[in-house]
DNA sequence: CTAATAGTTAGAGTGTACGCTAACTCAAGC
DNA sequence: GCTTGAGTTAGCGTACACTCTAACTATTAG
């Protein structure tokens, strides 16, 4: 079974434009051509191609993947050079996600605050919009602004 | 206590450039100038600051943080936004981690895999580069390639 | 046979987020 | 008062990853 381009486009989501670009930066040397020249994608390609989709979607540049791209066509002479390519791009990912979890604590703290800030109607009664991501929220009464709620039948 | 754009700069790890650009395009309204005309950061300012590299290093562009600030400069009428806006990011974080955890699965199999390559001296030898992330790595042994391990002493 | 559809290349254009330079001003130390 | 270093704006340049156009060719349905 092969596919056209167009087909790897619906299949991916990448657009036409990109995936010819990509095989123009040399990301996909594989990808044989019929007798007039249009690609024919295997599912083996499209394998490839998801690899090569995953490494960028974790932060590796185009120029990068290529040189990936090249090593693994060099064959087995390469493998120890693509196994530490991997085992970097393992950690990189890693790193990534220790940094999103820090992020997400920032962001619970400020859901939490500005949902106290909500309750209170003004940011001045909430406690100490400080760093600590764990710092309870306090909300001090008196300066609660009794909001007006709008309601659909209020005038 | 305030700090210049420099101080900042190695503060933050963002550069002058860099900060003098955030301030042209909106993100930064709420810093104050000396009667020169130079920039003077405060210890909130810096906090705020934090909360922009946190929005920006989660997939918020530059003109979406500049809306939220807008909103936060105009104050509690806008708290509701606000939430809504962190909340928002809060989920867009939690899909990046999912999907990083998702790419993380794959790059490991590819080390187990490469690692197994390795060991047999090709690729050939190892079964199936499927997309499986639980699959076990199985070595053919008929396929092993007797690597002539280069040694330090070898002639 | 023809029209519609989908493919091809070369190359120009776009959006985002900077990075850098030029020309200038300001503040502090000697 | 003069040098040094750090600040200022305006605006041009750049890297990256697309995105699209133009002009053309090939395949397929009717």
């Amino acid at each position: 079974m092969t596919y056209s381009i167009g087909q790897v486009a619906e299949k991916t989501g990448l657009s036409t434009y990109t995936l010819r670009y990509y095989d123009r930066e040399g990301l996909m040397p594989f990808v044989k051509r019929t007798p007039s020249g249009r690609r024919e994608f295997t599912d083996d390609n499209l394998d490839f191609l998801d690899l090569i989709t995953c490494l960028k979607d974790t932060g590796m540049q185009l120029s990068e993947i290529r040189h990936f791209v090249e090593l693994a066509m060099q064959g087995d002479s390469t493998l120890e050079t693509r196994l530490n390519i991997f085992k970097q791009q393992q950690q990189a990912v890693h790193d990534q996600i220790a940094q999103a979890k820090q992020h997400l604590a920032k962001l619970d703290y400020k859901v939490r605050f500005f949902t106290a800030a909500c309750d209170a109607g003004t940011e001045a009664a909430v406690s100490g919009d400080c760093e600590l991501p764990g710092q309870p929220i306090v909300i001090d009464e008196s300066l609660r602004v009794k909001k007006a709620h709008p309601r659909l039948n209020s005038f």
